[in-house]
DNA sequence: CTTAGTGCAAAAGCTTTGCATTTAC
DNA sequence: GTAAATGCAAAGCTTTTGCACTAAG
């Protein structure tokens, strides 16, 4: 479906904005609010950090797109949704990849049972060092 | 070994301040830092949050304490280091509680390695809800 | 015409930084 | 005495909120 329909479908209205949000996301990965902003501007001029704000929030929770915290720096949107991949991140950059992931959540929900839980989401991050930073110094 | 032990252990000095905070998160579980200065304040007076700030930093660094950041509201801080366990976080309440789990990492670690990156901790959180809040009415 | 979406401005929440002072060693 | 730790104040970054205005349906 296109933009335009995953809008409608979501029960949105269509606005160039949302619809170039859409697409910026479709193209970068990983992208902060900032970014997606500077982005949409390249496309289609003036837009506030609010507006961008409002719609990544909006879409996340419609299920067209994915929320990724990772604590440090600010939150991050991405495309892919519904294939529960994982993240891996660079402590020193700040680089985000996605990995694939074999590893079923199903032997630590019995736990979250246990506690009273009901899951919806697993979240997985590996933190770490990517090749480009370990060959750097050390810094502190 | 004793928190003074374990200040001298890590190089650094031992103060009324650092004592109370490593007392404090041996009793709490998750705290954020404001949390922790409060409990601190209850114990030895006065306390600025920005040396709180200082110690716990200075404490997750040296592999005392562990921070985990949900991404939603403050950092939070915890005294159990070095034994690999999982959060299970409550989306409506921020209730956060400890999954000891089963699931190695060791599956992941290929792709990483294909990537170029150097692991060093893979951090799981399980989002759902508690019991209680299961129980709330929907809101929005 | 109704209300979702946007612009604009302000504030809130969490964290970091700079510098002087105190204190552990 | 020296460097670490603290107090105090200010700013930084990310995000949220309030309200008027615009535009999609």
């Amino acid at each position: 479906m296109d933009g335009a329909g995953r809008l409608r479908a979501a029960g949105m209205r269509v606005t160039s904005t949302r619809l170039a949000i859409l697409d910026v996301l479709k193209e970068g990965r990983h992208l902060s609010t900032d970014e997606v902003a500077q982005a949409v501007r390249e496309r289609i001029g003036h837009v506030t950090l609010q507006a961008v704000y409002e719609a990544l929030a909006a879409f996340s929770e419609a299920g067209l797109l994915r929320r990724i915290d990772i604590g440090t720096g600010p939150a991050r949107y991405e495309a892919r949704v519904g294939d529960n991949h994982h993240h891996l991140v660079c402590r020193r950059c700040g680089a985000v990849e996605d990995v694939d992931c074999a590893v079923g959540a199903a032997p630590c929900l019995e736990p979250a049972a246990r506690l009273g839980y009901v899951i919806d989401e697993a979240e997985v991050t590996f933190w770490g060092l990517c090749g480009d930073c370990q060959r750097l110094p050390a810094q502190n």
